[in-house]
DNA sequence: CCTACCGATCGGTAGG
DNA sequence: CCTACCGATCGGTAGG
């Protein structure tokens, strides 16, 4: 359901290095479409939105933007693969950290949720408009998926045959983990009070007591 | 994450009511084209339909059709306003067998999760393309929406005042329950093993833990 | 970075 | 239920 409304205006930007790109660049202006193409993207779709939208949020004519970029469906290839990408990023770093599977569990929780929040427009641009990518980039998006879906799927199931998880299906509470973390991207408001990192912890908090995880209520955390 | 692949083929028809209208009559033609307009808007999107595929799918061509509808949007209007409008009555019966307030959060989680997974396509129609309707219609599903998802939260609310629930905050619990209901619209796949019964009691009991519910694990449900 | 424009697509209508 | 077709839109190219 969550979707409230429509998204809410506001930016969601790839961080765009105050400063230390050569003012006028050939990649600022690139970047600047890319960011316009996000926020297009997110509100009305990627086929709803024409090239004459994005380069209006520039000043400039449709055509002109074909001068820095290839073509419309490189600007969604390259929202989507920088989102798995940063997405599986995140999650290698959160399970390097190690601990025990509690803890691992909560962490690519609360980093999958924490992401979902912070680029909300990424994210659900990246879930939403998988089937608008051409071949061989869905099909490459979706392998990255997979990956991405498996490593939460491999620690419930290793919670699980240690007794530390208690659930029917690896699978279906893996789903359910990921999914209800995917909603964050449908509704969450970066204008109001709460922080990605504050929902991300409730959620993750969430998630271990869907799987019936036994807390200690204190030393889930290290030092 | 979960839409693992293209949705799969296969057919979630609104009931047929199998031999009780007259053959050949026109309600008849204007149900088979829904069906078939619910089937591509679920695999292709709406954007992404043609009244040519949808006329393909009867074997007429896609003029043929405005003698029995008035307009493709007219088609997504009734997918949408029929989905939104079985899940309220769903939810509303749910609610009206009573109980604790354990037992109706589990039961309209269930019938939440059951409809997303027997009615799959049109969830999915449902929640993707609710911004391809045009006014009024998007407001008032929007209202409908509204009105689903608050049962959730008052609910949960609810439980928390008596001390059954424990939760940070009702309106994140409920919307982490609606939108693990709503992915399983993406990753259902009827052809498999797993009856939407059962993933919808699974669910439930997440659900229940997620709210950090006591488990009598016994008597949840009335003899 | 612009205007002019091509080629293709599509929802819907006309008129049988 | 069909063919013929209108009117509008759009991604992308040509050629400055």
């Amino acid at each position: 359901m969550p979707v409230r409304d429509r998204l809410p205006a506001g930016r969601t930007h790839v961080p765009s290095a105050g400063g230390s790109r050569p003012p006028g660049g050939p990649s600022d202006r690139h970047h600047e479409i890319l960011d316009a193409a996000l926020e297009l993207f997110a509100t009305v779709g990627y086929g709803g939105t024409t090239m004459a939208q994005i380069g209006d949020r520039l000043g400039i004519r449709g055509p002109s933007l074909y001068k820095h970029i290839a073509s419309k469906q490189e600007l969604l290839v390259e929202i989507v693969t920088g989102m798995m990408t940063e997405l599986l990023r995140r999650q290698q770093a959160a399970l390097a950290r190690g601990g025990d599977v509690s803890e691992r569990l909560q962490r690519i929780t609360a980093v999958h949720v924490q992401y979902h929040a912070e680029q909300r427009y990424e994210a659900f641009v990246g879930h939403r408009e998988i089937d608008s990518l051409e071949e061989p980039h869905r099909t490459h998006i979706l392998d990255l998926r997979r990956e991405y879906e498996s490593r939460f799927r491999e620690l419930v199931q290793e919670g699980r045959e240690l007794d530390v998880f208690r659930t029917a299906s690896d699978r279906w509470s893996s789903y359910a983990i990921l999914d209800m973390g995917i909603g964050v991207s449908a509704w969450y408001n970066p204008s109001g009070s709460v922080s990605p990192e504050q929902l991300a912890d409730t959620y993750a908090e969430l998630a271990l007591r869907m799987l019936g995880a036994e807390r200690d209520s204190a030393n889930t955390r290290e030092g």
